[in-house]
DNA sequence: AGTGGGATAGCCT
DNA sequence: GGCTATCCCACTG
């Protein structure tokens, strides 16, 4: 029986742009009454807090919903958008409001489960894009303020880093950012076939 | 490309 | 209490 391992707190404590590629291939495992659904992390996006405006914590804005974003490396920073809920990783020191926004799994266990949560779509469509794979594996606006190496919801030993090859380019859905909208800070496992959608190549 | 959805939180009265 | 913005998604055509 192989079973889950979480990533230790020194994990976490890598700088922000090295945990969001590091993340990359890990499995993210979240533990509910119905049972375990997990997924290998195959998609990424830093944000690098006071400096980025594209982060929620841009300009040291501290307020009840950012406030995680200043605590541990590795607490659970969940988010509400419209009807979906996104789930990142806080990262960098105390203080310094760093996190990494997982935007895609590739399923592994509990895939009947994830199936029942996303009725009527396609495999690839359960986990291919950060409000998509919340509702999948079962992640709820009270996993906030957690901490990723504490059950119901951790982040363990997945693939070998040497196992794929990483890509990195601009992120999604911050088109009104100014500069920080070409920030090659998403990064993503190379041909994996759950990424969520590429947007504008524009060359 | 545009747009409706309908969940928060933040910021103003 | 009302307005507005938000690290999206799915549906139109």
């Amino acid at each position: 029986m192989n079973h889950y391992v979480p990533m230790p707190q020194s994990f976490y404590e890598q700088p922000t742009l090295q945990l969001a590629q590091a993340l990359l291939g890990c499995l993210l495992v979240k533990e509910t009454e119905e049972g375990v659904a997990s997924g290998y992390i195959v998609e990424t996006e830093a944000y690098m807090g006071p400096a980025d405006r594209a982060a929620h914590s841009f300009g040291n804005r501290r307020t009840k919903r950012t406030e995680i974003m200043f605590g541990k490396a590795g607490s659970v920073y969940t988010y509400t958008m419209h009807t979906h809920i996104l789930v990142n990783v806080v990262s960098s020191d105390v203080g310094s409001p760093e996190a990494i926004l997982i935007r895609a799994v590739e399923p592994f266990e509990g895939t009947s489960l994830m199936e029942n949560r996303r009725p009527g779509r396609s495999r690839k469509e359960w986990t291919n894009g950060p409000g998509k794979l919340t509702k999948a594996l079962g992640i709820q606006m009270n996993d906030y303020g957690h901490h990723f190496t504490a059950s119901p919801l951790t982040i363990c030993e997945g693939w070998e880093q040497d196992s794929f090859h990483i890509s990195s380019g601009p992120r999604i859905g911050i088109e009104n950012t100014g500069e920080a909208r070409d920030y090659p800070w998403r990064y993503w496992v190379e041909g994996n076939s759950y990424l969520s959608k590429m947007r504008s190549p524009t060359t």
